[in-house]
DNA sequence: TTCATTGCAAAAGCTTTGCATGTGT
DNA sequence: ACACATGCAAAGCTTTTGCAATGAA
């Protein structure tokens, strides 16, 4: 997604454009795989941005809104997310002996899930699913 | 995982068999689904019991370590745990709103899953799959 | 002008910890 | 007796919020 979707977003939800929402969104835009609130407001403040923890928390929940950004998992104290990409979703098999990772994508599995999550009344937003066993190589 | 292992385990550590401890794994045997910390001390609470907030945090981890319960997810703000149970494996549906976990098991998600694995040569032993997004209640 | 937004500091919510006391082994 | 456990209250961390001041439209 590119900021000007994101200007548009803030537009049409009667938002303010602001020195700070910009700040954010270009340290975003330089930034590749996860990050958590703190991280983000750190880095901006060693770049010597003024933004305050407060607004970065504040623009978080705007960022995921307009789908800028999705939140990947809380694991021990913090929330993470991410950029959402351009790549496709894919799952991943791991191998438990030698490490191995396949990633593959099946359609098919797509939308059983989409199934699924209907059946209960479920809005699926984003999924992650991990096959652990033994590669080919691993497991003769 | 029955009560005897458990104490097989605090043996095997050095740890002690006390009655918070006994008091906490009783109320998991009799415990359907997720839980989280407060949740279960609140409920050892109103059957009387003298168990601390502190004593049910500090033995969760014994808990964990021993096989008895696993972490399911960290959503909103507190973590959840399930016990490993004997039942038949099952996945998950995360509301990332109100934290309401689904649990829901299908054949075909699993048969499908295994030819997956075949065409990859990948030999399946054990799968997580988490779907993220809002529950009926949340979604509307 | 008007209302969203900001920074600050205080509050909130969950979890951990220090310490004195209690208790299994 | 010795080490581990417990309860309590205080501290820690991440995140949210009230408020007065600021700034975009």
């Amino acid at each position: 997604m590119e900021k000007q979707k994101f200007r548009e977003f803030l537009l049409t939800k009667g938002l303010k454009q602001t020195k700070e929402r910009e700040e954010i969104i270009n340290e975003l835009m330089n930034t590749k795989g996860h990050f958590d609130p703190d991280e983000l407001f750190l880095r901006l403040k060693n770049k010597g941005s003024k933004v305050s923890r407060a607004s970065v928390y504040r623009t978080i929940p705007i960022l995921i809104e307009s789908g800028f950004i999705e939140q990947v998992e809380k694991t021990d104290r913090h929330a993470h997310y991410e950029k959402v990409s351009e790549k496709q979703h894919h799952d991943h098999m791991i191998c438990t002996k030698c490490g191995k990772v396949i990633e593959f994508y099946s359609p098919t599995l797509e939308m059983l899930q989409e199934e699924l999550c209907q059946k209960e009344g479920f809005k699926g937003i984003k999924h992650t699913l991990e096959i652990l066993g033994h590669c080919k190589k691993c497991s003769q």
